[in-house]
DNA sequence: GGTTTGGCGTGAATCGTTTAACTCGGCGGA
DNA sequence: TCCGCCGAGTTAAACGATTCACGCCAAACC
């Protein structure tokens, strides 16, 4: 542990050939005199020598590596994004790191300057500060947001919340849901357009929307504005919350509560997290493709590597309903 | 995107000083003269610098960065570990780099590599191949182990899981449970301890074990092992899974088979993930501290790098027994 | 007034690799 | 026999920072 690594130069000297020597044999670039491969093969095996990453990827300008930067791995939506963007990195013999911004509070800067010094390119979610967002556009990286990002000449990949707002809308109101309420989360990017998608579909039936806001997109976030938002003003006889976690949350507390979902309010959620089919009653959600996305952003992410020149701008996933009995009537 | 990104010499040959100066401005190592700070401050500003994060780690051999390999992050196990970690990094000013290793892909190797090469100290999941293990082993770093690892000279932080089944065993026991099966996960290192524990907790009271398995040990691995499981040779009337997960799909199936849970059958898991007191029934684990583990393995690898000579071992933490719903009688 | 002293700044070595350019010997073809 | 070529192996210059050892000059001391 004290001792300092073998490098390149102890294997030459331990072999008696040049650096050069065993830095292309490492790298599998020429052929060798049978000698030199086996002096060379065995130095490495009995000193133990390890590659330097930092100190080639300092010659060469590329790593080789991958960096996605999440809000929170806790949440299956950031943790289906990771899975989607390694598994296409893995096939393409990349490796991917990750790390979890911790939502709001402001280690963001430290975090992705770590993580940007070691990768050749980054997706990163679109929730993270203004300013974060323009210091990784002239980063001389190629950067891939994911999510909701309205801004001129970046990449982004997301799915219509609007539409998939909408979509859960005219499911509740078909289903004649009289008294829909938004339990929104006002810090994300993907709120306005969720809410207003939703507005939308309400406003087509002549309805309008009740609105009310957690203080953390969790599952204790869900809970603990329950009985706010079904013991306030106006009682709703339908709840879609800014996300799954908020949906369960909220319609176990509903139910400790003693009101019936779906008969006396209909829950529904965003994302369709892979517990979601599990719950009782099973959770109405809207499929916002995040593995897809995690693939996509990915698999552009690699395009531009290659030199594959790609137009900046989004590209959008269509949101598939999720009906489930949460909702049903 | 194009152009090469500033060096310092760019910054030194535009403000007019030397390398050196520059460096211990970046450093705050020094005083300057009002005319050198000045300019060395706008011309860092305007010439868009970025402190290449590599070059200064070969030279300083330190990073400030610290890597965390673990199986899957769909896993809120897994995702609490994360959590734990990171954030007493983060109150160190260390930054964490996440992997995600897919557990039983063999991409491991590559993974680790450009993981360790990266950073100044590991945290790994010990349900890595054995190889692997032996691999961290003599890095050069400390790597600190999570899980169940039998094995001499590793650090290593886990949770007694042969207390904690024989807890869950005799919970069910005292509940009046007869027939208590287990369905484990055969490929994890935990798997036996657990199997062992809750053996002895039933054997205890003069019954035997049924056991059974998963493929995988996620909500689907549940849910398929379910029907095989209850309608096989001896019906259960108690099922400890090997995680949360598989306990939630398993219940979530027998409830769709018609099975009563917990009247016909009780249903607990491990891990105590934060989706479980949701549940309907509120599903019985058992809490293997997972975020405290991340915590603690994380404190531990800052004190060795401070210096702090710690002595290799186990670092052992007590379950906790989460009674609910889905075994009550 | 000469000699320390201390603060500001510089030159050059160094970290561990890759790689362009080169050397050197042997072999085949004319 | 000579020329040119090929291929194994070497030398040395990068890559972008840190840091040791030193130089210089003004102020401070005796």
């Amino acid at each position: 542990m004290t001792k300092r690594p073998p490098t390149i130069k102890d294997v030459a000297a331990a072999a008696g050939v040049s650096i050069a020597t065993v830095s292309k044999f490492i790298n599998g670039q020429q052929r060798f005199s049978p000698g030199v491969e086996a002096r060379v093969t065995e130095t490495i095996a009995t000193l133990g020598y390890r590659l330097n990453q930092q100190a080639r990827s300092m010659v060469t300008g590329r790593t080789r590596t991958l960096g996605l930067a999440i809000l929170d791995v806790r949440n299956p939506h950031f943790a289906n994004i990771v899975k989607g963007a390694n598994r296409v990195a893995l096939a393409h013999d990349y490796n991917l790191l990750v790390v979890d911004l911790e939502e709001q509070t402001s280690h963001e800067r430290h975090l992705l300057e770590a993580l940007s010094g070691r990768v050749d390119g980054l997706i990163v979610s679109s929730r993270v500060p203004d300013e974060a967002i323009s210091w990784l556009s002239d980063l001389g990286k190629p950067v891939i947001f994911f999510g909701n990002l309205q801004r001129e000449g970046v990449h982004c990949v997301r799915t219509d919340g609007h539409r998939a707002a909408s979509m859960l809308g005219r499911h509740l109101v078909g289903n004649g849901r009289k008294k829909i309420a938004y339990l929104g989360f006002t810090k994300a990017r993907w709120n306005a357009e969720r809410e207003a998608g939703l507005r939308e579909a309400v406003a087509e039936a002549g309805l309008s929307l009740i609105t009310h806001s957690v203080d953390w997109p969790t599952l204790d976030g869900g809970q603990q504005a329950c009985s706010s938002l079904l013991f306030g003003a106006e009682r709703p006889d339908a709840v879609v919350a800014y996300n799954d976690l908020v949906a369960i949350g909220f319609m176990h507390e509903a139910q400790a509560l003693g009101v019936n979902v779906p008969v006396d309010v209909a829950v529904a959620g965003f994302d369709d997290i892979p517990v979601a089919r599990f719950m009782q009653p099973a959770l109405t959600t809207v499929n916002m493709r995040s593995e897809e996305q995690g693939e996509a952003a990915m698999t552009r992410l690699l395009a531009i590597l290659s030199g594959k020149a790609e137009a900046s701008g989004d590209q959008l996933f269509e949101p598939r309903l999720v009906p489930r009995a949460s909702t049903a009537r």
